[in-house]
DNA sequence: AGCAGTAGATGCATCGTTAAATCAGATGGA
DNA sequence: TCCATCTGATTTAACGATGCATCTACTGCT
């Protein structure tokens, strides 16, 4: 391996001088005809700084983790990719787990934050880990995405979600929608929630009747959208149109519907909240609202970087791109 | 944050008595008391050694990097699962990339490899990247999971694709299914390739005929398995019965059939390759042949954390547990 | 008693990089 | 001419963990 010992000999000069070079010190300086030698033979013997080493003189990593509930889902997915491109940009490397491997008994949060592995934590995650962090008795930077669990404590970089519901909603109200049921999300969970109250605030504004019992807080997996829709719409007066905290969840809600033989979007129209490629090929296909995920992880890496930098704590919305409905064949005009 | 020198101080020993403690040296002595009170000491002040200055000294730095196609998908996320538990068990930590992230245009994997950042590569992806590697001139170990163009340069750790294909054949004729086509898989990808030959060594085995207008390779997306069902069922005769390579385009397969008026499973039965959860939320639902993907990262990550402690390259198939049909609704006796 | 052998430890160099202190010449002003 | 200043470097000291060479008692044997 070319080290910079290597470079500096080649060169003639000391490796303080090839590090100066190489990272512009301030404390040395250098002539330009050193510089373009310098920088010459780096390239020649295709020198790379061993990072360990880096990391160590630096106290600093240049990793960050990122926790999501679960891989293999598209939504993360997109936000992913927005944190991995930050992470270029800001120069991150970033190390990614689910959330169930985090937990206080396992040793991999000890071992990436306590053995100096990483620099920062993003956190999709119920977890806050405030007890496991201060016994680790190091620096490190948190930013919490679009999760909180209250109002006061969301900290970190967060989607309009009472914006998005009210979209979605007004979308349908536009239809001529009057009796829409509101399915999935957690209470007491503030993304969740603050789509609840986006939905009600649309059709209040509106001058429509919010039902409470088409109000129905369930859990993100299809099956729980099959139940719920077989409840609200096996009940007398029957909803006509659906928005669905979560589109996987709306799959399930598509898939009770098809059962129970009430057709969609003629019956019943569903809207599911979070584009997702799945609802392309779904029978009906899935009309969506698209939140601004890939954004989301941008801001998140970008903020979490200059926390580390010796920033503030971070505390932001991200607004843009507006919550848009991606209309496909599961929505239609009220019958 | 503490370092061995503070705990070394504590315990009124020398700092390499603390290292053989905790790492077993053979050139260091220590007697009973001694590892005792250290090993308290440790505990009290919760130390935990640096990673930066242990990979440094060691030139190891206990980070591999995974790469696969694309984030989100659902078949990779449970071999993720696989490899992520046996890097626990191997003493590692997953770094994890889109493939289309390591061109050799972006620096990415320059930086991955050639800082030393990780000691291996766990390549679920087309690149094999030889002539990065040779340029990095550094210790480093490549695992291809599951990922070869040809028989000859496949390496790594496989899954018996012929078999998986045979047994998803067998079960199909097992129904009485006669007219079966096979939807999908890239030509020129061993795994592609092998489900074919398991496919059609089926047939044969069977008695059965294999029609090639009926053997139709295509992309992974349900795009392509819309169109391609679209194009072999508007023909005259049509199969009985849809072996698609992928359980994703085989979502888009029976979306073509819905559209055709064609019933599932009444008048043709779609069997997908790779169990996913999305197969329970289809109408009907999709059968599915699992494959252990799971213990195929397990086996990809034991092979390589091998491969890392000086292990030869290694050449092996994950057969266990066997391929199985996970049946659902979307298969049925044939007509 | 004298010496070998061994248990149980210590000290020091080292990994590659960076920050700060230091140093050698050249230049300039009084 | 002599000191102050500036340029362009070099030297040195870390960062924390590890492994080898070394050192000191002490035991046992002849």
């Amino acid at each position: 391996m070319t080290t910079l010992r290597d470079v500096a000999e080649r060169a003639g000069v000391s490796v303080s001088v090839v590090s100066a070079v190489l990272n512009g010190s301030k404390h040395v300086r250098t002539s330009a005809a050193v510089r373009d030698r310098v920088l010459r033979i780096v390239d020649e013997m295709q020198y790379v700084p061993n990072h360990a080493a880096r990391s160590l003189r630096l106290a600093k990593s240049g990793l960050v983790a990122g926790v999501i509930p679960q891989l293999g889902i598209p939504v993360y997915a997109e936000m992913l990719r927005g944190i991995q491109d930050a992470a270029e940009a800001t120069g991150y490397v970033l190390i990614l787990t689910e959330a169930n491997r985090i937990l206080p008994e396992s040793n991999l949060l000890r071992k990436l934050v306590g053995e100096g592995r990483v620099d920062g934590l993003l956190l999709r995650s119920p977890h806050t880990f405030e007890m496991d962090m201060k016994s680790a008795k190091r620096q490190y930077s948190v930013v919490q995405l679009d999760h909180g669990k209250t109002a006061t404590d969301r900290g970190g970089v967060q989607l309009n979600h009472r914006r998005g519901a009210r979209v979605a909603t007004d979308y349908l109200t536009g239809l001529g929608h009057e009796r829409i049921a509101f399915v999935g999300g957690t209470i007491g969970y503030f993304a969740d929630d603050e789509r609840r109250v986006g939905f009600r605030e649309a059709l209040a504004d509106g001058g429509h009747e919010v039902r409470e019992e088409w109000v129905c807080p369930v859990g993100f997996a299809p099956k729980d959208g099959y139940e719920a829709a077989r409840s609200i719409l096996g009940g007398g007066q029957r909803p006509t149109a659906m928005l669905v905290s979560n589109s996987t969840t709306a799959t399930g809600v598509l898939g009770a519907a098809a059962d129970m033989g009430i057709r969609v979007p003629e019956e019943l129209s569903v809207i599911g909240y979070h584009d997702i490629e799945a609802a392309d090929f779904t029978r009906p296909a899935l009309t969506t609202l698209k939140m601004p995920f890939y954004e989301l992880g941008y801001a998140g890496q970008s903020a979490l970087a200059a926390m580390i930098d010796g920033g503030a704590r971070v505390d932001e919305v991200v607004d843009d791109p507006a919550p848009r409905v991606i209309v496909r064949g599961s929505t239609a005009e009220a019958p």
